[in-house]
DNA sequence: TCCAACATGTAACCGGTTACATGATTCA
DNA sequence: TGAATCATGTAACCGGTTACATGTTGGA
């Protein structure tokens, strides 16, 4: 888990309350990283455990007690360390994409509905991530921290490009299903093709076998375990 | 969790067991879902329980017995229904983008090592997509489920494009924080700018007041829980 | 009057991974 | 001899989400 390294991040910025750090993570990494409270004060607590964070109680009056913590020297030698390890390859789960993978099951309309839908969100995400340039610029220049703007803006910029390539990719894929043959689907909407699944295996095994090693699937690939 | 829809997914291509389920996602959609049997089992059992899919026995001799998995009507319409109602936006957890948000803590040398290993990832990961066409196809034309392979494809070609688009950025990217003064960095690789967290709260909720709604957060668009 | 903000948490659950268990067969 | 394949599972754990609990203050 990570969470307690982007918890390290933002200490090294300044102390503060778990419910701080909740604020800061929804406004500045939330489209690549979400936490709820119920996650950070119990991470906090291990933190402290660890020796990486202090906790000193400010007790309020009218307000519940806050909890604010510290990076110590040990918590930033680790937040530098674990920043300069490479980072695994991300594994994914992309429920829409097994949704295109059996595409065949379902009808021409069906499925472009699901790709045009998918492309509304990716706009309006994209629109969002613009207004978010704005915000990092004007926080970064109220907070005085422009020097580090430069790499909050950076993981928007990623955000941006991986929903074009998005958009890109459905509307083609849109157009290259509304050229196929009705007859490709068939008539009914569950008419798909069986296979016989020993002789399959059968294949897979062999093709398998055929490949230079790892063959075709997406993990492995240098992992060093965090 | 779509497994139970990726499990049904397959078991519409025919009969099989959850070790040749296994398989099949091995090869097939590793790019985008992982599935361990210790997983794939119970998930299965579960599926039989809501009528989704029936099990029989098959008794053999020198191996363990088969518990061979068939869907059932109900297993295909809810499969349907799945795959044509649109899919939630993915949310994602992106650690790399946490070491990069916070890219001012360490030196020039160490964000762009981490970027640089990351494109080789992504190389390594698209020569390997390569492959994978070739496997579809072949796979595809062996079992006779060609008109499944052009949605088989799109899956593929998503992938790659994402990693060209991710490819790119890096590259970008290393090129801009190379050509960043070294005074930016500071000489201290702990040279990182604090803040007043009173006020960047302050901040926040000022511009977040400012903005027309939802503000700048990747979540929200349209949620309809699966 | 009622909701949001402040501020902290606990408990139950959920999807998924890792490790462990069993036991035969086949191939290097 | 020892690893890989076939074939099934259980149990512990882990990161994360949802729901619940508590109690004050200030603003619509």
């Amino acid at each position: 888990m990570s969470l307690k390294h982007g918890l390290l991040g933002f200490l090294n910025y300044g102390p503060m309350t778990g419910y701080e750090l909740k604020k800061l993570f929804d406004t500045s990494v939330a489209h690549f990283w979400n936490a709820e409270l119920s996650q950070i004060y119990p991470t906090l607590k291990q933190l402290e455990s660890e020796g990486l964070v202090e906790m000193k109680v400010k007790l309020q009056a009218d307000r519940p007690n806050r909890k604010v913590y510290t990076i110590t020297d040990d918590g930033r030698s680790e937040l530098v360390d674990w920043l300069s390890r490479p980072a695994d390859p991300d594994q994914v789960r992309e429920p829409l994409m097994i949704k295109v993978f059996f595409g065949a099951c379902v009808s021409k309309e069906q499925i472009t509905r699901v790709l045009r839908h998918r492309i509304e969100q990716l706009l309006e995400m994209n629109a969002r991530y613009e207004r978010g340039c704005s915000v990092i610029q004007s926080f970064a220049a109220g907070v005085g921290l422009n020097r580090e703007a430069f790499f909050w803006q950076l993981t928007i910029d990623v955000g941006v490009k991986h929903n074009e390539a998005s958009i890109r990719w459905a509307e083609e894929a849109i157009e290259r299903i509304d050229r196929l043959d009705a007859s490709f689907f068939g008539t009914s909407p569950l008419h798909v093709g069986t296979m016989d699944v020993r002789r399959a295996v059968e294949i897979l095994d062999r093709l398998k076998s055929e490949m230079p090693e790892g063959s075709f699937s997406a993990q492995a690939a240098g992992r060093t375990k965090e």
